[in-house]
DNA sequence: AGGCTATCTGAACACGTGTTCAGATAAAAG
DNA sequence: CTTTTATCTGAACACGTGTTCAGATAGCCT
């Protein structure tokens, strides 16, 4: 079994997922050889297969370990016992930053859903519906206390979503807007949006 | 010059241009060959080069045209002189039926730019701000006329198409929702994001 | 009918693909 | 120092890639 004792190198494998996420990320995922992999890490393609089975299965590992940090880092933040409309102002600004802190994941997550075989594409999908859920459950709450206006709280979920999606898009650091302003502008739209 | 007399097949441009529109979408572009094109219209590779000098423009040509048609059909309803209010609800509506009548090409347009030459991905960025300067216009129109609070038109302008692109990720015709629902709870977040 | 020409075939070219594996290498364990 | 073991190399395998082009084909025009 590979890395069971420490030697030569304890961290290629932690290369060889930087190299992937980036030139995924660049060039897409079936545009991106192994070859091209290896030789950013400075191996030859064979010696990958130390550390992964097959290309796919590098892609959904890197896929899975995105999802599950998103998963803890909210998870370590949110406090259900709160008000809706704080519970909902800290979603919006750890959604935006985030994601503007992996833009390489991110698009990955987002791009390479149909490379996935039909199992790990729904692993992936049960672990983004997690993450919408949660969103969803603060909607609900907010409704049932009579603070939001949402008439269909799975759709407004998507759409805030979908929205705060759109920054990765865009935004760049040292551009026209600070972070904390955008945190702003899309909190002002999102709670206007649902607002009672 | 090709196409310039009618004869055996006069329909084989658009029957090649709809299946590679068809795996493009469904496969990405890089992991669709030219044989399986080919193989979809019942003609072989080769054949193919009688309508598009390589790969990379008929990806190219796909997009422009999406590109077109969408600014054409938009050009021929807006209303400059309508109140802003009923243009940013026809803007809505237009935008969701637009998107969801043409998801191969919504999907391509958005997730395939990375193929594209550094000219025609220019190009088609060109298009695509044209048509959200549309929705810009129609937001700084409400601004100055007292209507909408949007305290930096640009962004709300992305926002508001990031959410409205987002429709196409779910929404499936037979599903829990009509088109009609979609449109009016769409239509009811984005009228309270830039309400005054 | 005969010539013209747009279109298509089928083979070829040069190269890249993911993956496998016997043998080399070098660090750790005894 | 010797053995063990994880790791890596380098070549190979079987196949697929975009693109080109000489030659065949068949509909249109005179």
């Amino acid at each position: 079994m590979a890395r069971t004792q420490g030697s030569h190198s304890d961290i290629t494998g932690p290369r060889i997922d930087a190299a992937a996420l980036r030139l995924f990320a660049q060039f897409g995922f079936a545009a991106v050889s192994m070859r091209q992999i290896a030789g950013e890490v400075g191996v030859q393609a064979g010696a990958l297969y130390n550390y992964t089975p097959d290309k796919q299965t590098l892609l959904f590992r890197l896929m899975r370990g995105h999802m599950e940090e998103l998963l803890a880092a909210r998870a370590a933040r949110d406090a259900p016992e709160a008000d809706p409309l704080d519970r909902l102002r800290d979603f919006v600004r750890f959604h935006i930053r985030f994601h503007l802190e992996r833009p390489d994941e991110v698009f990955i997550a987002y791009m390479e859903l149909r490379n996935l075989s039909e199992e790990n594409f729904a692993a992936i999908e049960a672990l983004r519906r997690r993450y919408e859920d949660g969103l969803e459950a603060i909607l609900r709450q907010g409704v049932a206390a009579g603070r939001f206006t949402v008439p269909d709280p799975k759709i407004a979920t998507l759409a805030v979503i979908a929205m705060l999606n759109g920054v990765n898009t865009w935004y760049r650091s040292g551009g026209r807007l600070t972070l904390a302003e955008v945190e702003t502008i899309y909190w002002d739209m999102v709670r206007k949006a649902v607002a009672a």
